[in-house]
DNA sequence: TCGTTGAGTCAACACTTGTTGAGCGAATGG
DNA sequence: CCATTCGCTCAACAAGTGTTGACTCAACGA
């Protein structure tokens, strides 16, 4: 009854096991706080395996955010803001973890913060492209952090006054904001 | 010409260098990366002096990052946009290094988040107060966020795209964003 | 069957951290 | 002038960190 598994699986499922745990850990706590003993007792293995897997816990910090560049193509110029809004999990319930991971840390921890202003920059230029005016690298950024506080507010700080508000809602609040911030009408 | 200063000013002195240097190295590096040692050493100062002066660590931060509740009265309904554009440290320059310090670690540290949700949460007290209708809390939640959002990006991830940028520029640009989550009307 | 590989553990290292208690020396006050 | 207070430093502790090398033992290949 013993399931009789193979060593190259074996080695693969400890290895994902780690990965999740260590997301997992860097996500709730952050970097610093995200030991390399927590992590290994969370995916039940010694501390040493997970070195010798991983090399650091800056290589295994790397690993485990190291995912989906995000978002897809460069949206049409008019769905734009649905496009933003898609961004940063306001649509969906949750982030995927290793986005949470670095968020978590990408105030306190340099690597994270260089990790974070490269995907904030990506998700600028993609949002820029559909813009038109020369303020549009400037309203792009906007639009991006203006996200970012959202995601912060709702998934990282957890505020209760955002918490248990379904998706649609925030989504139907925000829509007339990113619009206004997408046009080219100056005031 | 060694100038003679009196115990009591004396005593003051120092533990004022020490706060400044505390408040200076939290909103730099964050809560766990800001050493006792390190902040004694930015204060020239031995490090037994600082737990001598503060007691701990953690005493330490809630001391460097106690201050100001930030915003004032309650703005008039009219006046929301601009007071909200108002915090948060748009219109100025630079936000107070306490509220730096306090955002930088408000992701990792347990007690920073705490104070964060208590500020934050005033902040939307505050703005909801001059908003009407049923979503008013909501949307002032979402107006305190957004500028948090834009706090961040600017202030602590020091996006590239937002740097050197005149505030007036970006004021001019959040506000009738702002002004749409202000406002009721729904789509 | 037997030597070899490699997954996984154990115990320890070197270092940094927050924190403490004894002590020095100058300002204080009578 | 002397005893005392008190700002301040020195040296050390205890705990926790990332990281390492020697070791165990089951799976593997011939």
């Amino acid at each position: 009854m013993g399931e009789v598994v193979p060593r190259a699986e074996r080695r693969r499922r400890t290895e994902g096991r780690i990965l999740d745990a260590a997301r997992s850990l860097f996500a709730e706590v952050g970097y610093e706080r995200a030991t390399i003993r927590a992590v290994a007792g969370a995916a039940g293995v010694d501390p040493a395996l997970v070195m010798q897997y991983f090399g650091s816990k800056q290589q295994l910090f790397q690993q485990a955010v190291s995912v989906t560049p995000v978002g897809g193509e460069a949206p049409g110029a008019d769905e734009v803001v649905e496009h933003v809004l898609g961004t940063l999990g306001v649509k969906m319930g949750r982030l995927p973890e290793s986005s949470l991971a670095m968020l978590r840390s990408m105030l306190t921890h340099p690597e994270a913060a260089a990790s974070a202003r490269r995907l904030l920059g990506e998700q600028i230029d993609r949002v820029a492209g559909s813009l038109s005016g020369d303020d549009a690298r400037l309203r792009a950024a906007l639009l991006t952090v203006v996200m970012l506080g959202v995601t912060v507010g709702h998934q990282l700080l957890e505020l209760e006054e955002l918490r248990e508000v379904p998706q649609e809602d925030l989504a139907r609040l925000l829509r007339p904001a990113l619009r206004a911030l997408a046009g080219s009408e100056h005031s």
